[in-house]
DNA sequence: CGCCAGGGCCATA
DNA sequence: TATGGCCATGGC
C-alpha cells in the first residue's frame, strides 16, 4: 500500500510548467460547451467544432437550436449524436439559473454538484470541469490522465471519487491550486506520461517509482 | 493502415 | 459494484 505524496508532485510540477490557470475558452458557457465535446475527445477535434460556431457558443443559440443544426456544427468532436442531446440538457439546466453565473456560484457546492450530475450526459468528471473551470468550484478533476499518472506512480487502481478525496485531502481546498495541479498533469501526460512513457526529462523523474 | 483522444450511458452479472 | 459494448471524428 502506496501513499503519493500530491503536493510534492504538484512542487516538482509547478516548478516546471509555473502557473498554468488553464482552459482555452472565453467564457463560462463556452467552457461547458467544450467539457461536454471533449469527452474522450482530443482536444483538437474540439476547436474544429468550436470554430464552427463562429465565436464563443452562446447559450441562446444552443437552447433554440435544432439538434440536426448542432449535430452538423459539433460533427468533428465525434459522437455527435449523443453530445449534441447533451448540450441541450445541460443548456437547459443553465437556463433555470437565467444563464447567470453569478446565481450559479449562490448555490451550496454540494447540492449544485449533484443537480449538474443529475443531467443526462454529465458524469463525474465533465461535472468537476464545470465546477471548477466554469464557475470556479474547488472541485478537483480527475480524468484519465490523472490515474494513468498516479498508477505509474504507485497508486493502486480507484474508483474517481477516491482519487479526487486524496486530492482534496493532501492539498488545500483551493480553486487555483486545483486548476493548476490537473491541468499540469493533463499537460505532464501529453508530453512524458503518455500511454508509451517518454521519462527522458520528466519533471517527475526524481520521484517517480522510488516510492 | 491501426491506434488513440481531457467520458458517459446502458445492459448484464 | 464492476465490467464490456457502444458511440465517431480527425491527427498521427
Amino acid at each position: 500500500m502506496i501513499k503519493l505524496d500530491l503536493p510534492a508532485i504538484y512542487s516538482a510540477l509547478e516548478r516546471r510548467y509555473g502557473d498554468l490557470n488553464w482552459w482555452p475558452a472565453k467564457t463560462p458557457y463556452e467552457v461547458i460547451v467544450g467539457a461536454v465535446l471533449t469527452q474522450n475527445t482530443n482536444w483538437s477535434n474540439v476547436e474544429l467544432a468550436l470554430a464552427n460556431f463562429g465565436g464563443p457558443p452562446e447559450p441562446a443559440f444552443i437552447e433554440t437550436a435544432s439538434i440536426e443544426r448542432l449535430i452538423e456544427l459539433i460533427r468533428p468532436a465525434g459522437f455527435f449524436n449523443q453530445k449534441a442531446r447533451y448540450l441541450k440538457n445541460i443548456t437547459a439546466w443553465f437556463k433555470a439559473y437565467d444563464y447567470d453565473v453569478h446565481k450559479v456560484q449562490q448555490r451550496d457546492a454540494k447540492a449544485l454538484r449533484a443537480e449538474i450530475l443529475a443531467v443526462h450526459g454529465i458524469g463525474r468528471e465533465t461535472a468537476d470541469s464545470i465546477m471548477l473551470y466554469a464557475f470556479g468550484f474547488p472541485e478537483f478533476v480527475v480524468d484519465a490522465y490523472t490515474k494513468r499518472l498516479l498508477e505509474r506512480m504507485g497508486l493502486e487502481p480507484m474508483d474517481y471519487e477516491r482519487v479526487k478525496a486524496l486530492f482534496q485531502e493532501q492539498m488545500p481546498k483551493d480553486e487555483r491550486v486545483y486548476n493548476n495541479f490537473h491541468a499540469a498533469i493533463v499537460i505532464n501526460a501529453k508530453r512524458h506520461c503518455r500511454k508509451k512513457p517518454d521519462c527522458r526529462d520528466c519533471p517527475l523523474g526524481g520521484i517517480c517509482g522510488k516510492l
